[in-house]
DNA sequence: TTTGGATATGCGGGAAATGCATGGTTTAAT
DNA sequence: ATTAAACCATGCATTTCCCGCATATCCAAA
């Protein structure tokens, strides 16, 4: 028998319906139906009243729903005890992601996840370190973080060993160029090149990911730019920069939060980045404790 | 987690030998070793002392091995409690036996197995019913049986599918003549061709496997045995009857218990004949309570 | 050092679980 | 009544996983 089958009937009995419940224990209802009836094989009795709708519970199901819960929480508890030999947490989950997703999304994915998944993982808790991508790749694929959020684009491309690393794909970052607003609302500064006023230029650092997405956004645009007055990895001190006005920068979107002061500066000096989530493939033999919930997260994780 | 995981922890915890509860588990040595790293794995700490001979538990282990005990009891009693509704014992385990070897050898195999399983399968029963081996062969295949067990001879082969049920030879069994006793402790009636004194000659029914057998036995003996003056299916019957000093009687010699007045007839008259276990193969769908009393039986079953 | 016993690991074969596509049945709606 | 939609089971192809075998590694005893 298998724990498994456990959490299968119990959701099974709270959705009362074989899909539904397919669907939030992540697998096909073909393959859900299968479960529930290797269970009621193991138990030598029917735990479903098939043939009647809505899907009920067959008597023994009804004692059985009891005795399941009463199972898995006992399981649930050796577990806990044998492991820390104390109540102590669940280990957190560890995340790993660039600066400015770290600032604009992150939040919302950590708290999104904490809501979809309240029930199931009641104390889920996440370690998030922010870093810059190159740093972040490195890291995570050392081991040390569960989850890698990075960008990614054709022209600078982040491609982990698909046999090693699964991802998936959040979203479209558009990265363009954003200035402090004017008296009037419109940009302070502007990038056409019939009007090259001395533009002030906030850019990142070399190495930056960021840096090379800026290259190619302003591909064939005014020269003048290339010259910084500053230059750091993080997005969010050029924008801190940029909304007090000292310049032009190159920015995610996400980045910027509405009612920042800044706008867009219209032109064709923009490019697109892939938002990326990846995570190790799972090998079964792994000692990871956190599986179980690395696993839901992946599934569960919002775009 | 697998139930199956907890049973292979317990027995290791109890013999504290990998390889000695590997083969009490019916699987191998390195199999056995996974599996256990497995719990560990799913648990997320180490159960066993690598590190030290003899083996030892760690001191999670020592916790856990509580643990485990617990909560197999708790499932066992979930299953009882919601199959049957009531505390009513499994299901009894079928044999299907010939009347010579449920007499002779049945009664052992029986109490053997309950020694040795009565720790694991505390409630273990059988049902064993006596047959002449064809209709213990229909009996078998048509599912009204866990095991069958019956003769195998070259000349008159027994071979179920070897697709659909597997077999086992216990052993080889003689087939031969035997006679009461004379007041020397010799056999009373000869079969020596040169003293063919009128042989009184106890045989099997036209139909018994047994008494092809004898056919064959006797194949080029003393043709005036052919008229028999009393015939019957059960060798049982047929002992008797010889040690009433009745006659002379082909009988396996398992039938023949020590003391019991008859000895054997000295001669060529003999045959060889394989005593079989056979089962059903096991298909993972079968809704069979008893499979995993089947399994452990079949393992267990002494030559 | 050697030898024997005991556990872990690499590897190949085969079984079991999964996903996809589909069929049959019930409920709801037009 | 008929259609449509939802729902669960089943056949099939693929993938994954588990097991057994052979072997390596490690430890203890001689």
């Amino acid at each position: 028998m298998e724990t498994k089958w456990l959490e299968d009937f119990i959701t099974l009995a709270q959705t009362k319906n074989f899909s539904k419940a397919a669907n939030l224990r992540c697998v096909t209802q073909p393959a859900f139906s299968r479960r529930i009836q290797a269970l009621e094989g193991w138990l030598g009795c029917e735990l479903i009243d098939r043939g009647s709708y809505p899907t009920r519970l067959s008597p023994q199901g009804e004692v059985f729903y009891e005795q399941a819960l009463t199972m898995l929480e006992q399981i649930r508890q050796a577990r806990t005890i044998v492991r820390g030999g104390s109540l102590q947490s669940r280990q957190p989950i560890r995340l790993v992601v660039p600066h400015t997703l770290a600032c604009s999304k992150a939040p919302h994915w950590v708290s999104s996840l904490k809501a979809k998944l309240a029930d199931r993982l009641p104390d889920l808790s996440f370690q998030l370190t922010a870093s810059n991508v190159h740093d972040a790749v490195l890291y995570f694929t050392d081991g040390a973080s569960d989850f890698l959020v990075c960008y990614h684009h054709s022209r600078e491309p982040i491609e982990l060993d698909p046999s090693k690393f699964e991802v998936r794909i959040l979203g479209v970052e558009r990265f363009e160029p954003y200035s402090a607003v004017n008296a009037v609302g419109g940009p302070r500064y502007s990038l056409d090149p019939l009007a090259p006023l001395p533009v002030p230029y906030l850019s990142y650092s070399k190495h930056a990911y960021l840096s090379k997405m800026t290259d190619i956004a302003m591909e064939g645009g005014p020269l003048f730019l290339k010259k910084s007055l500053f230059e750091t990895d993080m997005s969010e001190s050029l924008k801190s920069m940029c909304e007090a006005g000292l310049g032009v920068a190159w920015l995610p979107e996400s980045a910027v939060a509405e009612g920042s002061g800044l706008c867009k500066i219209p032109g064709p000096y923009f490019t697109d980045m892939e938002v990326r989530l990846y995570r190790r493939i799972h090998r079964h033999t792994e000692n990871s404790v956190a599986h179980e919930q690395v696993e839901l997260i992946w599934h569960y994780w919002p775009d």
